[in-house]
DNA sequence: AAATCTTAGTTTGGAAGATAGACGAACAAA
DNA sequence: TTTGTTCGTCTATCTTCCAAACTAAGATTT
């Protein structure tokens, strides 16, 4: 089987202050950004993709001869609908140039694998039931999942992305994650190693967001989404950058509290933010409900005014809610948005917009995906 | 008087998403990064700036040269205190080699600009009482203090930067600024034609929260500014960025409801936060009072629970209050603090604290100063 | 006192990368 | 057939960083 190799990508930041350039760093720039351009804008010429990225003709053509070379992209006849001059000849990616392998370790009952093309179409999935399993244990069935599917393929590997629970540093330690009881699990550091492929591990609704922003899409945009099952987490980009926190604990607002004479919750608090919309939770109370419509909307308003303070702090414009769409549905989402709205600047809440996610179950996996590609090939 | 040229700085990224790369990226990059290790590590040699930067000795020794020539640098003489070896010649920078202009328009009675130089240190001050000016009269006001200063020195002008009220683009132009019935105000531009000198222009609590971060301090750190005056503003910088948000109206807090059932707005709701913690309304509300102790409190509690979703979305560290200090006092603190720590997870809450700026009012003229600092020579 | 070692800073000769300008190729229009 | 346009490439040049060698200036050892 081929495969890249395992050394650090040079687009692995991995956390670290900024350091000196040197020629190098614009070349990988540049050709990061011609195969960007690509993706985004389709099959293009060369002369196409310097107008587009200002480089020369003379540039573009030797960083497409690059990744010719590299198989990423191909050349794909001349156009034909087009004017005087010479005929341009259409390049375009390669899509299963590269493939990644991805896991989903963020439901409770099943571990989940997929094999994702560089367009992000899944071309295969795995899944195994975690029947309670943790520590080590758990390693191994994620471990197991992403083997079979590196064996189960001939195409070259990009590497594998992973979208866990928890709290996830940026080298790919899952610093914490307590229903796996993973403390401290350099889980990238273990992939890399048996699969001998790059590995990166985000948050489970990290990852989620960065499906969301679109594999190969726009850079600069900026998404909240949150993720409901059975807890609640969330993720941020901003700019087109994931935030992470002080402790790499961003996003994690399930324990919010926001109804302090509410129900007691397993972390010791009342009324956190889980104890009103958590999938599990919130499913009982609707079984238990006169009237359902009401509770939804409730719940939904419960979410929004936690969320005023963050979308005025960044004046955000897109969230997202991910998860059982049967819980998140728009009298929900109505809920949230009304409470939003309510509760901040006119100039700020008429912007805002609440939907559902547009991935459905992948999103995730697509995110992990974008994840590998951005960090291995600086397509982000 | 001399001057540098008004042409937009190579470091002023003004938002646009990312370019090409040319070898003189890297040049820049270099230079400004020698530049920014002089301004935190104090004096040191070329071999030392080669062994900090990773950049070679040859390399450190031209961008040295550059420096020099264009004043922003000097030698120090050698080191006595060293053991074996040729003796090192300490390079340091020339704090008076550029001054900056800048402008805080954040008080409602007073435009203040100063004269400050590259350490941070604020070398002349001029004020103009407003008179309740608006629009063109108010940036007119603005203008003549700046004139005023760059007139009265024969130090060479790096730029003028101002900390504005109301929402500023990243170009400088100040959208809206309700109390200087400014809209869409060209303020970067009109400084820069009158002046010469390049122009920048950020809401003042977002200059403040970069004043605050320190002039030449680290680059990769976050930090969350809330600005008490008339109003309610906040500025929030993470891993060295600032936040702008999707209208540039980041850090609007001052209209988020906190208080459903609170006092009546000026923007028409209830309870938002600038009814509780603004200046005047909290004075007014501490004079009526029988216990102070139980209002200041009370004042800090509501900040809580609306900073404590925004703390754990973010697992923000640093908290900051500019503003009175006779009413942020530690009792406001506390409370602010308690209620973020009782609706944040431990791991999250835990880590949070809550300060007073430690720049004083001059918060908002070094972070304009920063400002200028960052896009001008790229010590960021 | 001479030789040796160590560290600072410079000179020199690449190597890598982007570019401007020139040029052949391929096609449309006149 | 000629002219004009656009594509893509070739070549010479410029910029930037770097490795290696070299000079400089002191401490340490012999």
């Amino acid at each position: 089987m081929e495969r890249t190799d395992s050394q650090p990508s040079p687009f692995a930041r991995r956390g670290q202050a900024r350091r000196k350039a040197v020629p190098g760093d614009a070349r990988r720039h540049n050709r990061a950004l011609v195969l960007r351009t690509l993706f985004r804008s389709g099959p293009l010429s060369r002369a196409d993709l310097a107008r587009e990225t200002h480089l020369t003709r003379v540039t573009t053509s030797d960083l497409a001869a690059e990744l010719l070379a590299d198989g990423l992209i191909e050349e794909l006849g001349t156009r034909t609908d087009q004017g005087v001059g010479k005929p341009a000849t259409l390049l375009g990616i390669v899509r299963r140039s590269r493939v990644t392998i991805t896991l989903d370790l963020s439901d409770d009952e099943v571990f989940r694998a997929a094999l994702v093309d560089l367009s992000g179409a899944i071309l295969d999935r795995r899944s195994s039931k975690r029947e309670g399993r943790t520590g080590k244990e758990a390693v191994d069935l994620a471990t197991e999942l992403a083997v079979a599917l590196s064996e189960s393929t001939d195409d070259v590997l990009l590497g594998v992305g992973v979208g866990s629970p928890g709290v996830v540093d940026p080298d790919g330690v899952v610093l914490e994650a307590p229903n796996l009881a993973w403390d401290g699990v350099d889980l990238a550091g273990h992939l890399a190693s048996v699969l001998n492929i790059p590995a990166h591990v985000a948050n489970d609704a990290n990852a989620a967001a960065l499906g969301e922003l679109g594999l190969g899409g726009p850079t600069e945009r900026s998404l909240f989404l949150i993720k409901v099952g059975q807890g609640v987490g969330a993720g941020l980009i901003l700019d087109g950058h994931l935030v992470m926190g002080d402790r790499f604990a961003a996003g994690e607002i399930g324990h919010v509290v926001v109804e302090p004479r509410g129900e007691h919750c397993a972390c010791g608090r009342r009324g956190c933010l889980e104890t009103v919309i958590a999938a599990p939770l919130l499913r009982r109370r609707l079984s238990e409900a006169d009237d359902e419509a009401k509770v939804r909307q409730a719940a939904g308003r419960r979410l929004g005014v936690a969320l005023a303070p963050i979308v005025s702090t960044l004046n955000l414009r897109e969230i997202v809610l991910s998860g059982p769409l049967d819980l998140l549905d728009e009298t929900f989402r109505d809920g949230a948005l009304d409470a939003v709205r309510e509760r901040t600047m006119p100039t700020v809440g008429d912007n805002v917009e609440v939907r559902p996610t547009s991935l459905g179950e992948d999103d995730v996996h697509l995110g992990a995906a974008r994840l590998v590609l951005d960090r291995e090939l600086g397509v982000s």
